[in-house]
DNA sequence: AACGTACTGTACCGTACGGTTCAGTTTATA
DNA sequence: TATAAACTGAACCGTACGGTACAGTACGTT
């Protein structure tokens, strides 16, 4: 097999995979259809099988995939900022602006959607994706800690609570289908609301203060 | 048509509905089949055609039945406690428990399954689940700070910062079926965990003190 | 030129789908 | 007992499913 020969093959097994992902995202497991799929990809159903034994591999190959691929970006924050309140607004507004743009919500509908009939796909979405995200997290609250920006306390509760609240009210309305797109101006509102409570609870004492007497709350 | 079969027909209806409800809620909206439903009734299909015109109007109301049922409790909650921290904390056992249970778990599951091909889905359970747990909640927040046991703020805001709270890093874990029930042991750590940092927030100048000293979070 | 590999189109398998039709049966009232 | 309504079982429609089989083709390697 030439170098070629074998680029083709993988370039063809990548093609299948981006071609299965916008498919599942977008109809559901069980809406999606091999025959769809192949129709697509403007091969047959033969070489579809030949690359993926089944539809349930298809389909873990695809979550797998965008499992890696969410909360990567995460790992390219690493500034230090000596102004802990700015940081975690930057951060907040990555964060945010991710959880809620449509390829994050489709995948995190479908991921909850099959995680009954696949334990599996729950799984790696929530190892490969969700944990990464949060150990990452885990790792700027202890270095804030350090440096005394915010008050010493579990650096790892702190990460689930950050989050846990960066996911709203916005983001449920959003996965809900009730809104199609928040708008700039939404998400500014939930930066400051996100990073005042934040700050009230982990910032430190003259951090804390401040932050409860931020009018927005 | 007499009282009786009047009677047996809202049964029947019923009848319907239950089945119909557990099938959609276990298999999703795809691969669930009105065949099946029919055999479990016990009836013909075209008895079941009879009572809901499409698989899409007995979906509809399923899930607009089971819309109507969720939060429901919460209106029944309408001690009014002097213990502010008791009240929050008997409120998050019901609310965790709940949101928790494998019903509720399975209906968020379809609801945000099926919220992008059918928005009256989502729309549904927002409306008459979710936003209408928020306005009782918005009334305790209100009744909380006119009895000045919680300081004056935003009462709405103050109701969507608990109820997010309380869904959890446990709750994503039992909704992405990382784990099959949560332990009373699990729920109590999340209750302590979310009535501290709620009453750093919005507590009296006496609570939030003491919350942030608390060594769990 | 011969070979192996990857691929193609198409037909096919059995099964199931949502939805309809219909002749006939049950049931409760009047 | 007559009547109307609800119900039943089963066949049926066209379509599509996941998956397989197969004969033939394109192409780089030897």
């Amino acid at each position: 097999m030439t170098e070629n020969g074998k680029k083709s093959k993988d370039e063809r097994r990548a093609a299948i995979l981006e071609i299965a992902r916008v498919a599942f995202l977008h109809d559901g497991y069980a809406a999606t259809s091999m025959s769809q799929i192949a129709a697509k990809l403007g091969g047959s159903k033969a070489t579809l099988y030949s690359y993926f034994p089944s539809k349930k591999d298809l389909f873990f190959a695809v979550v797998d995939a965008e499992s890696a691929w969410v909360m990567e970006y995460l790992y390219k924050i690493d500034k230090t900022y000596s102004d802990i309140r700015e940081a975690s607004a930057q951060f907040c507004r990555c964060y945010i602006t991710m959880i809620l743009s449509d390829e994050i919500i489709a995948f995190e509908r479908i991921v909850t959607a099959e995680a009954a009939r696949f334990p599996e796909i729950g799984q790696a979405a929530y190892e490969f994706g969700y944990k990464r995200g949060l150990d990452r997290m885990e790792e700027l609250m202890r270095q804030g800690m350090e440096a005394k920006l915010l008050r010493p306390a579990n650096p790892r509760l702190a990460a689930e609570y950050l989050l846990n609240l960066c996911a709203g009210h916005l983001h449920q309305m959003r996965l809900w289908n009730l809104i199609a797109a928040a708008t700039t101006e939404q998400i500014e509102t939930q930066i400051a609301l996100v990073t005042a409570a934040f700050m009230a609870l982990y910032g430190n004492d003259t951090l804390a203060t401040d932050a409860r007497r931020f009018t927005g709350l």
